[in-house]
DNA sequence: GTTAGGG
DNA sequence: CCCTAAC
């Protein structure tokens, strides 16, 4: 294809050196228009474009999907609302990758672990060099009104509300803000920069998040939003489909249940890239943990739709603090004493709501260490931090690992369990517990994979070992061995 | 970092 | 749509 094209008279080298004609060598700079439009070919340039043969044609598909779905107008809509806004206020996080191109990930090559989080343009971007000196930069419009002698006030008054303060004194801040919250109807005079633009929601938008709730259940709202073939507005988050779905399908449901099987004559047209990626998401996602939602199929979940977050009561509260006194930082201990009564929380859980409710105490444990004897509250600090760290970086790194095949390995973690993001051991094991279970150490390697669980003991059941298929035929990806090699792995203390 | 629920 | 606790 390549010695075929128009390129071959223009590269001086091709005769030296002939291609083989099932070879293709990506080129290193941008394919001439002349290339690119006679091409049926994706730009190599472009992110998925180099991968194997099967799977490059599926994903060839996938694009063509999207981009046919995302240049489609909504039926009965007369433009999308989101080419009416002027300004595009820019994704307000960059999204890390999504399922499907993690997954991708494995079935290709495994992608340099790219920066996500630099893409969020910056404040002061240098000003393009073509850019007449005379004219403000492109983006000036994101600058803040230069007014030196008023600090920072965001919130320029309204007519009445300047009425309103009209002969008062100068407020504080706390009550101009809550003065100035929420004023509906006085058009667009005001500025509210604290609230973003209302997105009206498209009929095309809520039937995808119908049939993203077939697909992945209730509480999947980021899987629903990044799925493939799914357009919803640019600026578009989860919480924003959490909330419709609330306010309106939910709601509207309970009066008159909605046939979503097949209700509209939109086809959103699932082709077989879709359910590939959807069937390997299914088999590879851990399910939800009990205390969530059950699982994710879409007839528990809804079976189980006035879940509540379990709010902590004081009693609850109350017994947490006796637990505290009485293991300490050992959640699981905590939770499963059944004089304090909280067998319906997880360890995690437990930590958690010890974090938030005694935050003072939480990483200040006072007691003399077993081994070094009393610690400076900052050593001690700062040791659970590395901790932390270590912990959360592993976790990440093996997160994406299982993801990249390496399940199996012994470095995925079953998440099922853990909800939280830490390591459930953030101090030494203390003496004071259960004289018949020896703790283990709490800076062995095997800790800092997240293996143990606050008895230091991986008590995974056996079945739920990792045992897949997927899992001998892999090692471990290249990113993970790096990280390894360039990672203290053992805490030599 | 994501989600649920109240506001 | 925002806020915040829970996860």
């Amino acid at each position: 294809m390549l010695n075929a094209g128009p390129m071959a008279m223009l590269d001086p080298f091709l005769d030296d050196f002939p291609l083989h004609p099932t070879v293709r060598i990506p080129p290193l700079l941008d394919p001439s228009p002349d290339f690119a439009a006679k091409s049926a070919l994706p730009s190599p340039l472009e992110p998925n474009a180099c991968l194997n043969a099967d799977l490059d044609i599926e994903t060839a598909k996938l694009t063509g999907r999207r981009k046919a779905l995302a240049e489609a107008k909504p039926i009965g809509e007369p433009a999308k609302s989101s080419e009416l806004r002027p300004i595009q206020r820019g994704p307000r996080k960059r999204q890390k990758l999504q399922d499907y191109e993690r997954i991708a990930d494995f079935v290709q090559l495994p992608e340099p672990r790219t920066t996500t989080k630099n893409e969020k343009p910056r404040p002061f971007q240098p000003v393009s060099v073509l850019n007449e000196l005379h004219e403000p930069p492109p983006s000036a419009a994101l600058f803040p009104p230069i007014t030196p002698n008023e600090p920072t006030q965001k919130h320029s008054h309204s007519l009445s509300s300047l009425s309103l303060i009209d002969s008062a004194p100068v407020e504080n801040d706390a009550s101009l803000a809550s003065n100035s919250s929420r004023q509906k109807g006085d058009g667009q005079s005001q500025k509210r920069t604290s609230q973003r633009p209302r997105m009206k929601w498209t009929t095309l938008e809520t039937e995808q998040l119908q049939k993203g709730v077939e697909i992945y259940g209730i509480g999947k709202w980021k899987k629903i939003l990044n799925h493939p073939g799914f357009s919803f507005q640019h600026g578009r988050t989860p919480v924003d489909l959490k909330d419709h779905h609330r306010t309106r399908i939910k709601s509207q449901a309970s009066r008159k249940p909605l046939d979503l099987g097949r209700s509209r004559a939109v086809d959103f047209g699932f082709n077989t890239a879709d359910s590939f990626w959807n069937s390997v998401i299914n088999a590879k996602s851990s399910p939800p943990s009990e205390s969530q939602m059950g699982t994710s199929h879409p007839e528990s979940v809804m079976a189980a739709g006035n879940n509540r977050k379990g709010t902590w009561t004081d009693i609850e509260d109350e017994n947490l603090e006796k637990g505290y006194k009485k293991y300490g930082f050992s959640w699981t201990r905590i939770a499963k004493d059944p004089e304090l009564d909280l067998a319906h929380r997880t360890g995690p859980q437990v930590r958690d709501r010890f974090r938030t409710k005694f935050p003072a105490l939480y990483g200040e444990d006072t007691r003399p260490h077993p081994r070094h004897g009393r610690e400076s509250r900052e050593k001690k600090d700062s040791r659970a931090q590395q901790r932390r760290n270590a912990s959360r970086s592993m976790e990440a790194t093996t997160r994406e690992g299982a993801l990249n095949g390496a399940k199996g390995t012994g470095l995925d973690r079953d998440s099922s369990r853990d909800n939280g993001s830490e390591s459930d051991i953030t101090v030494e094991p203390i003496a004071v517990i259960s004289p018949n279970r020896p703790s283990a150490p709490a800076s062995s390697a095997y800790n800092l994979l997240g293996l143990l669980n606050s008895d230091g003991e991986d008590d995974r059941p056996s079945a739920e070992l990792p045992l897949d298929t997927w899992d001998t035929q892999v090692t471990l990806p290249p990113l993970l061995w790096e990280e390894m090699a360039t990672r203290p792995m053992f805490d030599l203390e």
